[in-house]
DNA sequence: GCCTGTTTAATTGGCT
DNA sequence: AGCCAATTAAACAGGC
């Protein structure tokens, strides 16, 4: 397998997915979480070969976020002001290299409609939560959250994850701590479509972010 | 105007 | 060889 690191490959294209590359950058971040602009920086910093049509490239990066289940948009706190969003990886999609190549996935992540729903309507609970009070009129503390999305105190401890061994290990991308996942082959789904375990709360909140992966 | 993000469509190419 | 994931191109919207 091969192991990429700072300076690899030259200016050849490394044999790396778009997807692979995303993901690489988003794990290697304390957070497991990035922007788009620090994902572009992760990758043409150690792919010189990436330096170049970054137009082309990038534009294929950005689709493969938006389009793949794989991904998923977490609005920015107010304290960490900047363009875009931050992206992470669902926590369900770390063994989509199971088959250890980097460049084609033997199935697509896929999230099941319902699954999809109750993932946006989760992350809009989450961006109203952080909108400053005197914005979220609608939000009512005493109301139920929606589909299990935690309310927490600010001042309620926050638990320090321990980091990666090295920031940016292949290793632990292709063979991540088991994270309970099955692949559906039954007649009731099309054997290609991995049905993830439900979300938990505690992958967006509380503030700051807990890393969407524990390592 | 640039950046970010979404979507559609066509093409390429890896894997079985 | 066929399937389908990945890539590429492009149009478009919204925010700053």
């Amino acid at each position: 397998m091969p192991r990429p690191c700072r300076e690899s490959y030259g200016d050849q294209k490394p044999p790396y997915s778009y997807i692979s590359l995303t993901a690489m950058a988003i794990w290697s971040s304390p957070d497991k979480m990035l922007p788009l602009a620090d994902i572009y920086r992760f990758i043409s910093d150690r792919f010189p070969y990436y330096r170049r049509n970054t137009q082309r490239w990038q534009n294929s990066l950005r689709h493969n976020l938006s389009f793949n289940d794989c991904f998923v948009k977490i609005p920015r706190r107010p304290d960490r002001p900047g363009k875009g969003a931050y992206w992470t990886l669902h926590p369900a999609a770390l063994d989509m290299f199971e088959n250890g190549s980097l460049l084609r996935r033997r199935k697509r992540f896929k999230l099941l409609k319902s699954d999809k729903d109750r993932l946006e309507h989760e992350l809009a609970a989450l961006a109203n939560l952080q909108r400053p009070t005197t914005e979220r009129p609608s939000y009512d503390p005493a109301a139920p959250v929606p589909c299990g999305v935690q309310r927490t105190s600010p001042q309620s401890p926050t638990v320090e994850q321990p980091r990666p061994k090295r920031s940016f290990d292949i290793e632990s991308l292709i063979s991540p701590e088991p994270v309970p996942s099955r692949a559906v082959g039954t007649s009731c789904y099309p054997a290609t479509v991995y049905q993830p375990p439900p979300l938990q709360p505690q992958h967006f909140y509380p503030p700051p972010y807990r890393p969407f992966l524990t390592v």
